[in-house]
DNA sequence: CCTTAATCCTGGAAGC
DNA sequence: TGCTTCCAGGATTAAG
């Protein structure tokens, strides 16, 4: 379930390997995976790819024309089991029948989108403006870039918990169910607190352990729980660090008291009732 | 507009 | 062992 470090991982790597090659063919093996326009040309056949850039949980290949600047992308959304991964020179193996798209680059480089689950898929944009105008319009800060008062701005304009307003994309991107309940934790925050209750110097607090708590995750390569893995297959290592996303029933590494579980926005959360309760009125 | 719930999908785990 | 059932969840869409 890659959220923002596992994504931004992904995209580091990849970057180092892909920028400035150029895409030689593209492979749709599954036409449904793929929104919009779908031909090779459509996917950045003869494109060289020029950047990466993420937002949220979204990662974007950004390629310019051999002869002009306009600049088609593909978005990435890895969904819950999506993942790219890539070789220098691909072996001839049997078909995986969970690979849906394949793009070989000049000098031998293949990058393949990988998608058990099929809840991620790919967008074909005709430009970056594009992307910003129609794909990204709605999404929200990236949860590595919003500020203290921006978030909190946001978080008073609901009723809902804090877990939920976490979790909407269009609030900020990047955060999933893993990432809000270890930030719950590190605040201190009962996740069905509301989100309209928090003071701006809680909000302060909350958007710099987020950073912290990502940053950290980032550098460990992101958690690893099940699909989850670098473009080269190496596993994250940050869900050794996890203090509650699942461990439910499990002992607080705080407090010692057991882990409780409840279901917020159809999400299981995991939550200490001693050490997550900063600033909650019980009635 | 705001919020919640259902939906999509497969592989792994748990239960019998 | 082998079968069935349950569960995980991101983004979209529909419904309240």
């Amino acid at each position: 379930m890659p959220e923002l470090p596992e994504v931004e991982t992904v995209r580091r790597s990849l970057t180092d390997r892909i920028v400035g090659h150029v895409v030689r063919s593209v492979r749709v093996h599954r036409p449904d995976v793929v929104h919009g326009p779908k031909r090779p040309m459509d996917l950045l056949r003869g494109h060289v790819i020029s950047r990466l850039e993420r937002l949220g949980k979204q990662l974007v290949l950004i390629g310019n024309t051999t002869t002009g600047t306009d600049a088609r992308c593909v978005c990435v959304h890895f969904g819950m089991s999506g993942s790219l991964r890539y070789v220098d020179r691909a072996s001839s193996s049997a078909r995986d029948p969970h690979v849906h798209v394949t793009w070989k680059f000049l000098g031998g480089g293949q990058l393949t989108f990988r998608d058990p689950r099929r809840f991620g898929g790919l967008w074909s944009l005709a430009s970056t403006a594009a992307l910003h105008r129609h794909h990204w319009k709605r999404l929200g800060e990236d949860a590595l870039c919003i500020t203290p008062m921006r978030l909190h701005r946001r978080l008073a304009a609901t009723g809902r918990s804090l877990k939920a307003a976490l979790l909407d994309q269009n609030l900020i991107a990047g955060l999933g169910n893993i990432y809000a309940d270890e930030l719950l934790f590190a605040c201190g925050l009962y996740p069905l607190r509301r989100a309209d209750s928090l003071t701006p110097v809680q909000v302060q607090h909350l958007v710099q352990t987020m950073r912290r708590l990502l940053c950290r995750a980032i550098k460990a390569g992101g958690s690893t729980i099940r699909d989850h893995a670098n473009i080269n297959g190496d596993p994250g290592r940050f869900q050794h660090h996890h203090q509650v996303y699942g461990r439910r029933g499990q002992a607080c590494y705080q407090c010692q008291s057991r882990l409780a579980v409840t279901v917020i926005a159809g999400r299981s959360t995991v939550f200490c009732c001693h050490c997550q309760s900063r600033g909650y009125v019980h009635q």
